[in-house]
RNA sequence: CGGGAUGUAGCGCAGCUUGGUAGCGCACUUCGUUCGGGACGAAGGGGCCGCAGGUUCGAAUCCUGUCAUCCCGACCA
């Protein structure tokens, strides 16, 4: 390709839309446009880079064994109720576009193919001796974020490869799972990403054990933690730790003291002297299930830990036997709207009593009362005593349960937020170290959710019918690449890795009016396309300062400057990455690149 | 959904306070000079100033409404 003929539009400004250096770059290097919030055009050079990461992407699957098929992106509602899944998406909060048709029936725009594929699966696999299948697509996913940024970090529209995987057992299962591991692992090597597995929450699309692959990036999304003995790496939805152990209380009276205005842990730390490992914290949240209802919830957490809203909402949907569409705190204003008594907010304590949802308009009237195991594990404490202005100091559990509070212990969990600096569970002589990470991949073991929710199975070796074991991964293809912009640019630009450039060599003619030099990089230009080689010829009539700008901008990552020195037959080498320059023979450089980039 | 900000040429912005019919840089077109790190000069093209109402002799500017986009938050009260 020549540039002269190339639609590449680059530009000098950055867009004010553009906050990231990634997305930043890829706007000025004329690879995407934004056609509206979310959603972009893959300007043909994008769309080369996009090419590129999904060749390796199909090599690598197919080698694992997966299938290429392509499924539609219009889904009946019925697949989703089916799946009982329909609600969840497009209810509240719900991800999924969807719309009626002109008869009427509603219809979903794919974020995610389980429900298509379980199925399909139904009907076409109908013996154990069709088992295992692995089938892949790479397609358009469709997403209705609550607020999509980042350029194609987070989009309404991106690009995913998915793939569903069908067992007769579970073992089975971990058997393909376990390959798809190792895929994806060759995968972002292949692309040239630094990406880590860590240990994931499943989320919504459940199931058992999963796996994301995060490429650490400071513009990352997530929040990861990896331990320093490099056993343990998890999201922090998901990590564990050993927390610090709480400063302990001097002894005294159980008792009811006065703190004006201390409703904070802070305020009141700094007032008493406390520590906040001293304190029991309680936040109230409002649960709104899958069946419409509210489900108010009481939760009881050590004073200097985070609650982990990841694992809430698990728990919650545990216990309810249902899906959470949302979990948000409690505000006097909810408490208005059900008709209620103001709450002493700030000095609430555990043992709060149900009175205060006496009456509630639409609400159940009682708390699901869960408590992290680091409040469980204090002997005494400090807590609200559920009056505006007083804290009750040197209590006790058996106190407080004087007061009736249910004593379950599925009620006591894992709530808090595993931090970084903390000791590992699995070795506590590790510490968790925390990173920023994009994520570009995702590994699930779904189990049957889905297959049995869907009455999708097949025919097993004694005749009897039985649920599908199924996985699926996937990979954001789009994001992907602009996550590879994130971790390989610098001042000047982009430095893409060679396997995924849009142009592997990039032929710089200095002066095209000057005919030595037109002729030198032509012939050049003709020797690497015939050799096989990705390469562009800048053949535009403009200033080498701008072809130059230019070729930094778009990162491809070999340059042959065709300059000055054309007519004694002498070129630059030059690589992107690394700025090095060496000047030599043009039939040394032609070798010296191909020898390269084919060992 | 809550908070904040912004909508003026393809992109980045000024003008708005104090109303008089729109400007700068980049990009684009033509000519000349220049020609290895985003050149210079000259001449040009391109705007229902987000949209709808209102005030006014007159509105990019003031008022009302509306739409859109971006940022922060939606988890510790």
């Amino acid at each position: 390709m020549r540039v002269s003929r190339l639609l590449l539009v680059t530009l000098r400004d950055v867009p004010a839309e553009a906050e990231i250096t990634s997305h930043q770059l890829l706007l000025r290097g004329g690879f995407i446009r934004r056609v509206g919030p979310g959603v972009y055009a893959y300007l043909p050079l994008m769309w080369r880079v996009l090419q590129k990461i999904t060749a390796i992407v199909r090599q690598e699957m197919d080698l694992a064994g997966a299938q290429e098929t392509l499924l539609p992106q219009l889904h009946p509602a019925e697949l989703w109720k089916r799946s009982g899944r329909w609600q969840g998406y497009t209810a509240g909060e719900g991800i999924m576009f969807h719309l009626e048709d002109r008869q009427g029936r509603q219809l979903g725009l794919g974020p995610t193919h389980e429900e298509v594929i379980t199925s399909l699966a139904g009907e076409l696999l109908r013996s154990y001796k069709q088992l295992p299948v692995n089938l892949y697509q790479i397609q358009t996913k469709f997403r209705d974020e609550i607020r999509p940024r980042f350029g194609l970090m987070r989009g309404r529209e991106f690009i995913m490869k998915d793939a569903y995987s069908f067992h007769a057992d579970e073992a089975d299962l971990k058997l393909t799972y376990a390959r798809m591991d190792t895929a994806y692992r060759r995968i972002f090597e292949r692309c040239g990403l630094d990406a880590v597995p860590v240990d994931a929450d499943s989320g919504a699309i459940g199931g058992a054990a999963s796996q994301e692959f995060m490429v650490t990036a400071d513009a990352g999304e997530d929040l990861i933690l990896i331990s320093d003995d490099g056993q343990y790496s998890a999201n922090q939805e998901k990590a564990v730790s050993i927390p610090p152990d709480p400063v302990p209380l001097d002894p005294g009276e159980d008792s009811v003291v006065s703190t004006p205005a201390l409703s904070t842990i802070d305020a009141l730390c700094r007032e008493h002297g406390w520590h906040p490992s001293q304190l029991v914290k309680v936040l109230l949240l409002v649960a709104r299930l899958e069946d419409g209802s509210d489900q108010p919830v009481l939760v009881s957490l050590r004073g200097d830990q985070e609650l982990n809203t990841v694992k809430l909402v698990n728990a919650i949907t545990r216990l309810q036997e249902q899906g959470v569409l949302d979990c948000r705190p409690i505000s006097p204003e909810d408490l208005r709207k059900q008709n209620l008594p103001s709450i002493p907010f700030g000095f609430i304590g555990p043992d709060l009593g149900e009175g205060v949802l006496e009456g509630a308009t639409t609400w159940r009237r009682h708390f699901l009362r869960l408590r992290d195991r680091t409040a469980s594990e204090l002997e005494h404490f400090i807590c609200g005593a559920n009056q505006i202005d007083q804290h009750r100091i040197n209590t006790s559990w058996t106190a407080l349960n004087k007061a009736a509070l249910p004593e379950d212990p599925a009620l006591t969990l894992d709530l808090r937020n595993a931090k970084t600096n903390e000791a590992c569970v699995h070795n506590p002589a590790a510490h968790l170290q925390e990173k920023r990470g994009i994520e570009v991949g995702h590994i699930f073991q779904l189990g049957r959710k889905y297959s049995e929710a869907m009455e999708s199975g097949f025919t097993n070796e004694s005749g009897s019918n039985e649920p599908f074991w199924m996985g699926c991964y996937g990979i954001g293809i789009s994001r992907l690449a602009q996550a590879a912009v994130e971790q390989h640019h610098d001042q000047a630009g982009i430095c893409w890795p060679t396997a995924i450039a849009p142009f592997t060599v990039l032929v710089v003619v200095a002066n095209i009016k000057d005919v030595t030099q037109a002729n030198l990089g032509e012939q050049l230009y003709n020797h690497l396309i015939e050799a096989g080689v990705d390469a562009l010829l800048d053949d535009r009539p403009e200033r080498a300062g701008v072809k130059f700008k230019d070729a930094d901008l778009i990162g491809i990552p070999w340059r042959v400057v065709v300059g000055r020195d054309a007519a004694e037959g002498i070129v630059e080498l030059v690589c992107r990455a690394d700025h090095s320059v060496r000047k030599l023979p043009h039939d040394d450089a032609l070798g010296s690149l191909l020898s390269m980039l084919r060992p």
